[in-house]
Order: structure tokens, then sequence, then C-alpha cells
DNA sequence: TTCTTTTGTAAGTATATACTTACATATCGG
DNA sequence: CCGATATGTAAGTATATACTTACAAAAGAA
């Protein structure tokens, strides 16, 4: 035996920036050649560490959630009188779609005929409502929730309004100021009230 | 002068067709043989309809939202009791995503980095807020609206849970009957509720 | 008919791009 | 040091694909 293999090391340090080039450039503008200058590599060394292109966008995909989840762990550990639930959403109001990273879920989106992009995708999103519905339910806890929406159901609405916000970050649909109060009004309304 | 040219007929005949194409394939896949093939033409038929794949699928954007709101539009004047707005919701949640026409908005986001795309799709963004804004304030008009979350911003929220609706659908998120539940009990809450 | 313009058919081109091969060099364990 | 494995460099390949060109057939207006 020889030289130990790094390549797990090496993988682990290249996806942040296989992600963020498949989020500037979409699935098929990242070229394997731009891919691979991005990483300061030859295209060959990348072959060497994934099997293929489509490999490498599905662990940017699981990357995606890895690197959003780690965030909101963080802002709820912390403490400033708010629930957890509030904290992540000033947050995501303030800060969503800065580092662009979100297009990863376009991009797979349209490639989503692929049965493993497409199973890569579910997983993402279900993993983001489990850690919502979570959120969710804590906030309400002890609240009276008498004809309330369900937890489930109102963790997938939070998730569309990330999406759409998202979108008027990306489409410059609205300013910053405005996106942040959307994302705290709707979604403090979905988080509190009750239905009629 | 001989022979009239029917070049717009046939424009307005093949968009369906082509923006049908286009959300089945995504944009890359969407192949200048395959969109030909599809609406039964040759290529360079094609090429002489429209300058451009992209001027294809520019004219795919547009349909959409055309397509939609005349749906709308039936159904807002239609009259069962019910306010617009409530019609609308109901009817989304049973058959959204039934065509995948959807998909071309996904489409467009992957090619956002394109003026031309981008620019469409903020027109069609528009269009639909602009839209949706006025149902919302059709419906709440009369209603006591203290405190409610201004009309242009709970817009933005209802084309988030669409788009969300969308999602589910393509990736089966949701069964149908789940999905309806969300749409129109998080839209319902959207309409109705009180901030605290 | 005849002339003109549209429509249909077939083939071609230039380029981009996912993935490979061949080989030289560096680095570790023994 | 030596042998083996990992890493670096360079070039190549096969294919797909947006768009073009050349020409034949059809059809309307005069």
């Amino acid at each position: 035996m020889a030289r130990p293999n790094q390549s797990e090391k090496r993988r682990a340090a290249l996806i942040p920036v296989l992600a963020q080039a498949f989020a500037d450039l979409g699935y098929r503008r990242a070229t394997t050649a731009a891919l691979a200058e991005r990483c300061g590599l030859r295209e060959n060394q990348l072959y060497r560490l994934w099997p293929s292109k489509k490999a490498m966008f599905l662990a940017s995909i699981d990357y995606l959630f890895e690197h959003t989840a780690s965030k909101w762990r963080e802002l709820i550990s912390t403490d400033d009188g708010r629930t957890p639930a509030e904290r992540i959403l000033t947050w995501e109001g303030e800060h969503r779609g800065e580092t662009g990273l979100h297009r990863i879920t376009f991009a797979g989106l349209n490639e989503a005929n692929d049965p493993q992009v497409r199973e890569a995708l579910c997983r993402m999103f279900q993993k983001f409502h489990t850690f919502i519905a979570e959120q969710v339910l804590a906030r309400r806890d002890g609240a009276n929730d008498a004809g309330q929406v369900n937890e489930a159901l109102t963790a997938w609405g939070m998730i569309g309004l990330g999406m759409m916000a998202n979108i008027t970050q990306e489409l410059q649909l609205l300013d910053l100021q405005s996106q942040g109060k959307m994302v705290n009004e709707v979604g403090s309304q979905m988080l509190n009230a009750k239905n009629d």
C-alpha cells in the first residue's frame, strides 16, 4: 500500500464549489470544463472523484439542505426571547437568496425527468418539510390551536413562501425591505392565525 | 403578389405545442429537432416562423400566462355564491399542475441568466401578481380589514402557495387530496386572517 | 397560364460538451 | 530506496444540437 486516498476529503472540500457553480450556471450551462476550472482541477480529476456530472449534481442537492439546515440549527440554538420559528423567519426574510444556492432547486426541478434527480429533490423537500413542521409545532405549543391549519400543511405553505422569496430575489421583483416584510408578515400569519 | 402569408396564424396554432414541449422537456432537452417533430414540421420550417429557439421559448412564457389567465377569467365570470377568489382557489387546488405547463416557469428560472428570459419571466410574474392582488382586494372588500396583511404581499404569498403546489404535484410529494387541502386551507388563511 | 411567394424535403455545418486515454510526476508505506 | 498508488497535465473522441443552405413542389393573384 502507498499514498493514502484523500478522495473523501477532497470531495467534501469541493462540493461547496460545485454547488455554487450549479447554482450560478444551472445544470446544463455548468459544463464539466467550467466545473473543473472553478475547482482548480482538470476534468478527469473531477471524474476521479465522482463517476459523472450527474453525481456531482446530486451531491450538490444534498449539500444545499445541509448548508441551510446547519444555519437554521445555529439560529435555533441561540436565544433572544423569540421562538426559533420567528428567528428563522426574520433571518430568511433578510438573507434569503443571498448565496444564490437555492437556484440548485430550480436546476433540479428542470431535470426532474431523471429519476435520480427527482429522488434527490424529494428527499430534500421532505427533509426541509420535517424540519419546518417541527418548528411550527414548537411555536404553537401551548397556544390555543383550535381551528388552526395543521402544521404539516402550514409547513408546506412556509416552504412555498420561501420559494417565492427566492424568486422575487432572483428576478428582483421586490426590494429587499418588501421581501423581508412579505416573509415576515405572511409567515407570521401562517404560524399564528386561526381559520374561520 | 402571390400566396398570402399565413405565418401569424401558424404561430398562434403552434405555440401551445411548443409550450407543452418546453414544459415536458425543459429548455435544453427541448431540442429543435424535438420541437419540430412535435409540431409536425421540419426544423427550418420552425425557423421560418421564429428567429431562434429562444424566441420560441419567450413566446411560450407569454402563452403560459394567457392560458392560465383565460381559465381564471372564466372562473371569475361564473357565479356559484362564493367569491371569485374562493372559486379560483378551489379550482387550483384540484387542477393545479394537471397540464404540466407550469414547468415552463422552472425552465425559465433556470435560464434567468439570459436578460430576455429574465424580462419575460418578470412580466409574467407581475401580471399574475396584479391579477391575484385584484382578487384578494375584491374578496376582502367590505370585510373588516384592520390588521390584515396588505393585498400586495398576500398576493405574492398566494403565488408562492401555487408554486409549492406545482412542486408537490411535480414530485408527487402529496396526494391530490392533501394538495387540494393545502391550497384551500392555507390560501383561505391568507385571504381572511388577521395578524395579532 | 404565368409569375411570385409560401411551403415541404433533405442534407449539411460548425461547435460545444460529457467523458476517456496516455503518460509523467509526486508522495506515502515498507 | 523502492514499489505502489495517487495526483497532475495534455490531448483526444464521439455525439448532440442550434441553425443553414439548396432546391423542389404547391398555390394564390394577375
